[in-house]
DNA sequence: TTGTAGGCGTTATCAG
DNA sequence: CTGATAACGCCTACAA
């Protein structure tokens, strides 16, 4: 035996407190390294005196692993990198909520970057895989090809959003058409007869494809709409404000005729609840009425949602279901792939109805 | 010599590609691992054809070094932990963007850790500590406690806004003091008799001193204020609209009244832009005008500030100075702490003149 | 300035 | 199941 048959109180070797060893721990338990490395790591079946002696060491030194041996000897960092465009973008700010806490879980750290562009993207890739982190999550920046970078790689990458475009890694995506044909139906269920849309320009394929899918939609419930309503613009409560002066500036002039409804539309649905909120502001400025003359659905369902009168409809895309998925993904590893597509949920407030 | 007169074209060792080691650096650059080692991590004068040999070497392998074997040997991590309450809150999302970058510079990662509790955020510190990040900027939760957490650790911490409550660990403070002063003082310029403040609540003693704070500047600028205007509340559009409401909701009976300013506040100062957005909302709907009836201030400076009509004289948090006076003092170890207030700057706009 | 050699703390391997 | 041992990749004291 090595060790001696008493047993000392062992000190760390280090000058610094704080900094036991798996050795140390051994010491104190009176057993090998390797039995503590066993035991605290849960790869041994039973739970009898000798675990109980070593977790109790443990404990008492304050011991926690070396993340960094671990990971030389072991090759896993018990890391997840995540890259999102901007943190505050919001969507990236709800995932990075919800991941969190599920990391922690784990025992895994969160690694993160942020790159707004295609370029500073594939950077902030190509740096966290150089720290070897366990998997990858990517929130595309609007319009960053990424395919040849991700295929490149060989850890597990699950890409939030965007348009897949790599059959070797993983896509967790949201159902915006599923989000369009809901946010119609919903409206000519309210009995509406025209709707307009305020689309989001992002430079992105996913963007026209909603606003084709938008006239589908219209055309399927046999609503009416116009040309001149339907435009591409920013995110921003001013835009909304905007749109909605221009569509509705003049509508007072107007009351009376019986085709009111192709003239202006009947409902507003926006790519954001800013843009709506921005939209509500200016029907109450012109007089009209929220949901009696115009009804209105946002996009996002951010807190503003709750906080207009009446409250607003909005889309709520399934930030915890997404985390869920993509941290399963990371699990499953590499060699299996998979493409996801959530669907988002209506939430019907007083903007579309009572 | 140990190293072959020819220069064999050295393959990885391992059977995955793009695990070069400094050992395959090595050879094929004809010197020794240590050579390679001081050239790479600049550790190492003169730029000879040595270095040059080893750098090519380095491209042609595309090696990096190991980050986990570095930090065993070294302990140094090259990882920066940021602990914040939520992503969604604005000034950590603005603390996040402007962070990133700077880290990427000096080749270090973000680790991130987040906690809206105080409980929380002292887990997430000893996570990250075990982790042995080489700093720790902590952005601190409404009214958590972590002077005694902070204390115990070994590395440089700078903590940003909150109170200082340890002289071992540093901070990063923004004077919303001076902001005060600041706004007090403009409004006072700007020929106004009276003013109420919008605060927020969240039980933190700042709070309750920004409230006493504006007292003595009302005072010092002789202006007038009400005990019923100023209240606590929280940092919603909601919260401003009806705060705004209650103030000036029958304010169209009274005018003409030359103690008019005794009875409303002719200015209004918020605790965040959304307060002052509602509250603009509201004022449009009661038909009072900005600037003209009243005047408003708001505090973040958040994008929302430009998309208001008029555009919404805000309170600038020193956002980028914090961050590089945060990565200034933990690149300048734990053993020099320091405490720095950085001023806000108020940037005025049509909210409060033209 | 360069190379050699040892060790950082952990886990995988292998023999008992 | 346990313990002894080697190896992960790198950095640095030391010797040349």
């Amino acid at each position: 035996m090595t060790t001696n048959g008493t047993v000392p109180a062992a000190k760390p070797a280090g000058a610094q407190s704080g900094t036991a060893s798996i050795t140390n721990v051994a010491a104190l338990a009176n057993v090998s390294t390797a039995t503590v490395s066993r035991v605290l790591s849960g790869k041994r079946a039973k739970d009898d005196d000798i675990a109980r002696r070593v977790r109790a060491a443990a404990e008492e030194l304050n011991y926690s692993v070396n993340y960094a041996a671990s990971a030389l000897r072991s090759d896993v960092t018990n890391t997840i990198g995540l890259i999102i465009p901007s943190a505050t973008d919001p969507l990236s700010a709800q995932l990075l909520d919800e991941l969190e806490p599920l990391t922690d879980v784990d025992s895994q750290q969160l690694l993160l970057g942020i790159g707004a562009t295609q370029e500073k993207q594939e950077e902030r890739i190509e740096s966290l895989v150089a720290r070897n982190v366990d998997g990858l999550i990517i929130v595309t920046a609007p319009g960053a090809e990424l395919a040849a970078t991700l295929e490149r790689q060989q850890i597990p990458i699950v890409q939030v959003g965007g348009r897949q475009r790599s059959f070797r890694t993983s896509m967790v995506s949201i159902d915006d058409n599923a989000a369009m044909e809901m946010s119609v139906r919903h409206l000519a269920e309210s009995g509406v007869r025209s709707v307009a849309y305020l689309a989001n320009r992002d430079m992105s394929f996913e963007s026209a494809e909603l606003f084709a899918m938008f006239h589908t939609q219209v055309r399927s419930y046999s609503l009416h709409t116009d040309r001149a309503w339907n435009q591409f613009g920013e995110k921003t409560v001013q835009r909304g404000f905007h749109c909605a002066m221009r569509l509705f500036g003049d509508a007072l002039d107007r009351s009376g005729r019986d085709d009111l409804y192709r003239l202006r539309p009947e409902a507003l649905i926006c790519c954001d609840d800013t843009v709506a909120f921005g939209a509500m502001v200016a029907l109450d400025a012109l007089g009209l009425a929220v949901p009696g003359d115009v009804r209105i659905i946002g996009y996002g369902d951010s807190p503003l949602a709750l906080t207009t009168m009446p409250q607003l409809t909005s889309v709520r895309p399934p930030v915890r279901q997404t985390v869920a998925e993509a941290l399963r993904l990371i699990a499953a590893g590499p060699a299996s792939p998979a493409h996801i597509t959530l669907p988002p949920q209506l939430v019907a407030r007083g903007s579309t109805g009572d």
